[in-house]
DNA sequence: GTCGCTGCAAAGTCTTTGCAGAGAG
DNA sequence: CTCTCTGCAAAGACTTTGCAGCGAC
């Protein structure tokens, strides 16, 4: 089995692209295009993470300190986003959902419990199987969802660092 | 590709077993055996379905009407559970968590959008693959869960039905 | 101008916590 | 007996909603 399948950090789409696709969107259900809905996106386009509603808000805040978007707006703005498959949200053992940009590649996620970083991947043997699944059970799949839990290789060594110390 | 390898509703251990495993851990702990957390669990064990805390709530009082377990009680008790390792929660979508026993097999989920039924599954050729995708990473995996969502076959037919009315 | 959008604050959910009495060991 | 658990109600966290004024088209 090849390793070629797997793709880490597949990034596909521009910015640009992105915008005009969300106006068309808006346009088609004669919703209006505002500066808060522009700043949601581009804000969620330029930070590579997994942003809780919370966390988005704040970020908002720090990068537009002149411009007052309640998080109201931005509870309101990322359910249109997620329910036009523009972002996906992701919901976590603990509480709370996180949202990442939807348009790009579909991927899975492996996640550090240690340090909670995300990294993303594809794998396409993972992506064949489960559509002979759903195939088999005559099952139409719409979508899918796959994470890994664990320890990062970064936090393992850390680990192991500080058992040393002691 | 085997369609073998592929195992449906895999229910491996006995409600004793199970009992006497929580007993064992409580006793480790220092903490007691009553009888709000032995119908939580045995509840939890003869009902094969993913509850939510409320729903398992409600469950219990319709089963033991002359006891009165809080609330708040179940949530203790499935965080607790949940830190054994003995239920898993899994999170949705929209919101809550529901739970599950998780000292079956390991399986994933296929989810069925229209009716919200759970079919779990485990696939051999899938897990072959996230140990391979972990090992490369140098990523210790402690855990994975994957949802598939789409429509089951029931859901798929009915549809088709209630078309062919109008 | 019209009609949808926004911020605010208030109202809902869902979940957790403090406490005094009950009960397991 | 001791010390943890429980039910209750109150508090918290997170999310949604109503509303009046604002702003895109």
């Amino acid at each position: 089995m090849s390793n070629t399948t797997i793709n880490f950090q597949d990034r596909t789409i521009e910015y640009q692209q992105l915008l005009e696709d969300f106006k068309t969107l808006l346009k088609k259900s004669n919703l209006k295009f505002t500066i808060q809905r522009e700043i949601i996106l581009e804000t969620l386009y330029n930070s590579n993470e997994h942003l809780t509603p919370e966390a988005l808000h704040q970020l908002i805040q720090k990068q537009h300190p002149n411009l007052k978007i309640g998080i109201a707006t931005v509870y309101r703005t990322l359910a249109l986003l997620e329910e036009s498959n523009v972002v996906t949200s992701l919901s976590f053992g603990a509480q709370g959902k996180k949202y990442e940009l939807g348009a790009k590649e579909h991927h899975d996620h492996l996640i550090c419990l240690e340090c909670g970083q995300i990294t993303e991947f594809v794998d396409e043997a993972i992506e064949k199987r489960q559509h002979a699944i759903t195939h088999e059970l005559g099952f139409k799949m719409l979508d899918h969802s796959m994470q890994i839990y664990g320890i990062c290789k970064k936090c393992q060594e850390k680990k192991l660092t500080t058992e040393k110390e002691n």
